[in-house]
DNA sequence: TTGCTCCTCACGTCACGTGAGGTGGC
DNA sequence: TTGCTCCTCACGTCACGTGAGGTGGC
């Protein structure tokens, strides 16, 4: 009935060991149903696994992810800190725009690099 | 007369300390000069600096991070494995791209989790 | 019973953080 | 001499990787 995945089956599918993902539970960013001693995970599970990895490429931290997820699935009325959360998103959001400007920069590094070695030097068989 | 920086004066700069700086230099990242056992790093020092720390920004390890110094900084005649270089700029430009996507996800969702905090329960003083 | 996947330790690794304890030149 | 900054170990931490050794259901 309800979709459900196996561990293995979620590291599939985004390129991640089980520990890896076991991890995450550890640090409370995850917490999958069990059948027996085994994990299974939920659509929702997938979500949230999904949102981790994203925070994860982008270089924040599994706390900062937590506060995110907490603030993400909870009601607007459940929200304690409002003044904080406001905070943490600002800083959140400034550093993704240095992220950008980061990867447009390197962006054009990698293509100076590459014309650097394409133009000159060509292959001699 | 050539600018010079001691290591706590880059950390300034940068907000490193002492120590990621070093740890650079352990990797094969950084070769400041010496005034007896002090490190003196001059304005190239600074350069590689400034590019070891974006590709940490975006993700990269300092091996990789490394690969990239060792061909930007050959000359183009240089350069051994022609295809394995040009291999790796499109791994990392690929890797670049879905950071780009990432990042622009990830300021959607700030913007959705703000307004969901800002719409409703206003605070009630 | 054999295979496969799951599990829980538990030590290793990478990129540093954080003192501990000591030296050097204005 | 006092302060400051530098140094070299060396152990700790965060986010996992990687076996070791064992259990469970098709």
């Amino acid at each position: 009935m309800a979709d459900l995945y196996t561990i293995r089956q979620l590291g599939k599918e985004f390129g991640l060991t089980a520990r890896a993902i076991r991890h995450y539970e550890e640090m409370g960013l995850l917490a999958p149903a069990r059948r027996g001693l085994s994990r299974l995970y939920s659509e929702n599970d997938r979500k949230r696994l999904r949102l981790i990895l994203r925070g994860r490429r982008l270089g924040f931290s599994l706390e900062e992810i937590g506060e995110m997820l907490t603030l993400h699935y909870a009601r607007p009325g459940e929200v304690r800190d409002h003044a904080r959360s406001q905070a943490r998103i600002a800083d959140h959001r400034a550093k993704l725009l240095e992220l950008k400007e980061d990867v447009a920069m390197a962006l054009d590094w990698l293509q100076y690099l590459e014309g650097r070695l394409t133009q000159q030097s060509p292959q001699r068989a």
